[in-house]
DNA sequence: TATTTGTACAACCAAATGGTTGTGTTTATA
DNA sequence: TATAAACACAACCATTTGGTTGTACAAATA
């Protein structure tokens, strides 16, 4: 779980918050997002393919709301979910990072290569 | 942890691997890709920039190799691991299935507004 | 109205996770 | 050669994770 501390003027508040990356973790949330990217189900629905217990999707469910990656909307008794798939920009950015550095390292190597001639 | 059963003719054989969702699921292991992605470090060298014990960062190192995000080579007494960026491919695959199917969906109610005319 | 359906909440559990400290070994270096 | 550096391995610990079962309740439906 990631802990981020914000400076206050009266002290140090510590807010938890599970983030993206939590979210996708797991196999079974990447099925349930991929499953809910196709359109709007309630629990029951996502629970229909899964060979588990309805309250453990419940769970997973729960994780996935708390890291922004599902909107939950009341219909009647229903609980109708919804994938927030601009949410994964932020892993597509973390990945984009990455590869930029990696790509720097060689950028170096190159002008490292030009100064030896 | 993800689990593949596989079919074999004298019954099921299970595999537990680590895969690269748990590999970036850590913060602390994220930086560690970012510090590597800009060239190789030896364990000593990654520590340096956390307040954390060597030991944890040996763990989180670990768990980076078990996923195939970096790979160890022996330099006298010296550990140097190395990133290996393109492990990050599969995670912008998920992604950008994601969100094929995300707009798969809204060209499917196209469909149904175009049939309804 | 009686029953089924969709869900919430709680208790419980085993295993994994993310950290610690302590000890020992090999490899450089002063 | 003595010491420091880089590391492995193990034990330990608290918390989180990912699952279970049981109970209860409101909303549809027969």
């Amino acid at each position: 779980m990631v802990v981020f501390i914000f400076e206050q003027p009266f002290g140090c508040i510590m807010i938890e918050r599970r983030d993206i990356f939590q979210a996708i973790s797991d196999p079974t949330r990447r099925v349930i997002i991929h499953k809910l990217a196709q359109g709007p189900l309630n629990i029951a629905q996502i629970v229909e393919d899964f060979d588990m217990s309805r309250q453990a999707i419940a769970k997973h469910i729960k994780v996935l709301k708390e890291c922004g990656m599902i909107s939950i909307t009341q219909q009647g008794r229903e609980q109708v979910c919804e994938a927030k798939i601009d949410q994964l920009d932020e892993v597509v950015d973390w990945v984009t990072k990455s590869r930029t550095l990696w790509n720097q390292r060689f950028e170096k190597l190159d002008q490292f290569l030009q100064n030896s001639k």
